[in-house]
DNA sequence: GTGGTCTAGACCACC
DNA sequence: GTGGTCTAGACCACG
């Protein structure tokens, strides 16, 4: 599953899916044209109400990330691969920004931020960027 | 002021004053023993309610960076420069650490990371860290 | 109903209520993973105002007694059993202690104190301690 | 000097104070006729504020410890001693009772807070009871 | 003047 | 349905 949701994580859940598929679609594992899972067996497999799932999807759909196919679900709309990368990167890069501000502005000095920052890199699993 | 609110910040206005109070400390531009601006001034200032100024204040002092001196005020704590030098660094680290490992989990390589660090470095408003 | 409040208490009514959920859990009333009366219930069945509840819970999260689970109110939090025995513990053997000394610097002799200690004690209704 | 306050103590500082006077009355280090301490003296003494110590001497003389002597002062009321006395213990009496049952209705048995009593007794300082 | 408490009522997001 | 937040206004004790 290419998904994970934690109900602890203070983002809510319907939007830890929201951005759960999104960076599914910019990482290729969920192609233009593929079902998304339904929402019946997505619920059943995060262990979280329905109405939920229902909810992050509609939300999906009004980004025209998913879009309804008759009678067969949900689908990864035309074009939601470029739109889901931008997406992407435009709200890294905004958190960066504004996480990077406020440590700023409280009273680190530059020099101490960046130790701090090699720190967190250093910390990162390996191996596993660069699929985008 | 040192104090500033930003009601669309999505934090909540009682939590950025926590905040605000603790950087404030963290920083010396409150002493050991000095007055925080009282419940009403910082209300008036800041266009809040009171009742919000002293939810906050009652969380300052349950984290031990206030104390109640009767009739005259909230003071700052024993030992609140230390607490919030610390606690500061901390949450900043946290953070970063959490967007870092988001940014990285989504599939951005390390090297597309760096480049988004430093353009958000580069950013800064320069010459005002290094205080602390 | 496991909670009295009496508003004539000189102890604030939100604290009351904290001191009965502790005592509910260090009892064994109230079970890990259990959820707490919902604020609305428990503010109607006590006749006090929502938002007095509303704080008590609050304190009680921060003291992590309760737990949100969000969307279906507060629970009790792991491990909360024995942090509340012990706080109950230590709460009930500082004010013993507290009055005790009073009482002794006040001038009364040590066998004036055992003999007002032993008329208390007989006063206590039968057979309800030991729970815990 | 009979008499300590102590800002901490969560009771009020004028509480502290009559109850200050009415034990040094209780006990004898203050006879009926003798002058009280002025105003201004004890508050120098305590470093608190005058208005403080006005008011606790204000319900010293509603509860007929204290009388005015035109032109001399504050003087420990005839009387005074007996009264003092018979509050001394009622008040210890009612506090005692008081924490024993909400100790005992708080889940502990009755031998469980035997045991916090003896512990909290042999914690006196020796030596300084029963000059009353 | 100070903070502490409580009530009342509103709006929000989430499940 | 749940809790979270904010506003408004009142009353209290304390110094």
């Amino acid at each position: 599953m290419f998904l994970h949701v934690d109900p602890a994580n203070g983002l809510a859940i319907y939007d830890q899916i929201v951005r759960g598929i999104k960076f599914a679609v910019a990482g290729g594992a969920l192609a233009s044209g593929e079902l998304a899972p339904s929402v019946r067996e997505l619920a059943r497999d995060l262990a979280i109400n329905p109405n939920t799932v229902a909810r992050a999807y509609q939300q999906l759909q009004s980004d025209q990330v998913l879009e309804n196919v008759r009678g067969r679900g949900l689908a990864v709309a035309r074009g939601a691969l470029e739109r889901c990368r931008k997406e992407r990167v435009q709200l890294i890069e905004r958190r960066i920004a504004q996480v990077l501000a406020e440590a700023h502005q409280s009273g680190l000095s530059e020099r101490q931020l960046r130790e701090l920052i090699e720190r967190a890199l250093a910390a990162l699993p390996r191996g596993k960027g660069g699929n985008a």
